[in-house]
DNA sequence: CGAACGAATGAATGTCAATTCACTCGATTC
DNA sequence: GAATCGAGTGAATTGACATTCATTCGTTCG
């Protein structure tokens, strides 16, 4: 008779898989991705490096699984942030700012994530990334334009080009140092999502007035 | 008495070493930094592979001249667009659209130089490119400001935004495929170019005006 | 309780490139 | 033109990781 996996076992084995996802997130977090190397993800996991094989059968696998992870929280909290903004322009506002915000809190790991490539196989999730990113981008921005908020354009180079400016100007190697301040990484990302908003078309008293009011600061 | 270098040995020495560099650059838009492997890149340059080694003491200084001659030439050339314009603003808009004419020319290239990680050595000259890449941009927005074209702005966020908005927007993975169409591929400049202006603060209608009469589409 | 099973282990192995080095060969000197 | 220099060669070495697998260990089943 086959073997049963006991309640206990299934949770046991997903907890792991968990925990090996978090040790790679620490180690892209503090090293960039160069640093995600089994032998480290198991330690820091607490098991054999063998074990990792169980639950991903490649390096590839676990990276790809690794920003899909990392993907989906940041999306979510993007729709999160603004599904509760009143219109299409502060919709898009808060997105943007949410975007920002929450890079600047793990610049390394949002690098790590979006900008450095890795394995062929782990490219294809960051592209996905990217592009989910940029659909988002540019749904909102085709909503705000079909309502004369925004001046039409071509949303295609324009959301990626956000996404672009965003992490050059926020995350890259270019960037100002904000250390862990948080009245200079406040304004930091202000700025930045003020020159987003303009970039756009928005006009520039709007574009202040917009991101005066936007309800910064939150953390997961 | 020590061997004295004939003209005929310095010439082949210097030719040979741009042979190399000019493989590495083959290489490098062909595959991306991947590519740029010892063995193919002294295959490609007619020699065998320790020679290399008497030319560039490791493959990580290779890379770091190859991103810098690339860098040379790229400054050069916006330094000379702008060069050649009339007032602060259009040296600006110029020094921007050539930029983005340019790497979107060699797409992959612009890309593995500016954007793929590679050796920790390398990483700082292409640290070196987007600094300068960066200063030029400030420099230019300093004056602009200081002349009242644009509104006051924190310029060292601005300019890697704009370089970062100019990178994804045009020649990243979600960017457009314009293929070889020169239409399109000009079409998407100027797009491009509008977009940063105006993220700067430069009206709609007078970034219009400008963009439209940049001189896009020579080459090197 | 004692098979039987699948999970876990981690040392050993495989892979892929960079790098070395003992040797060859053409150029330079006297 | 013989002696010497130093550039050129490419097979072999090294190093850094990913990946495998024979074995151990803890659970589940009869």
């Amino acid at each position: 008779m086959p073997y049963r996996r006991t309640e206990s076992v299934i949770r046991r084995l997903a907890a792991r898989e968990q925990a090996i996802l978090d040790a790679a997130r620490i180690e892209a977090a503090r090293g960039g991705m160069a640093a995600v190397q089994i032998i480290p993800v198991a330690g820091r996991a607490g098991i054999a490096t063998g074990t990792v094989y169980r639950y991903f059968p490649a390096k590839a696998d676990l990276v790809s699984q690794l920003i899909a992870d990392v993907a989906e929280r940041e999306l979510d909290a993007m729709r999160a942030a603004a599904g509760a903004a009143p219109g299409p322009l502060s919709a898009l506002a808060a997105a943007i700012a949410t975007f920002a915000a929450r890079a600047m809190s793990e610049r390394k790991l949002a690098w790590a994530v979006m900008a450095e490539p890795a394995e062929p196989e782990a490219d294809a999730a960051r592209r996905d990334f990217r592009a989910a990113l940029s659909d988002e981008l540019q749904q909102r921005m085709r909503v705000a334009i079909v309502r004369g908020y925004l001046p039409g354009q071509d949303v295609t180079i324009a959301a990626p080009a956000i996404v672009g400016a965003l992490l050059e100007g926020l995350i890259g190697p270019m960037a100002p140092a904000v250390d862990d301040d948080p009245a200079k990484t406040r304004e930091a990302v202000q700025t930045a999502t003020l020159l987003c908003l303009r970039a756009l078309g928005v006009g520039d008293a709007r574009a202040f007035g917009l991101v005066a009011q936007l309800p910064l600061g939150r953390r997961d």
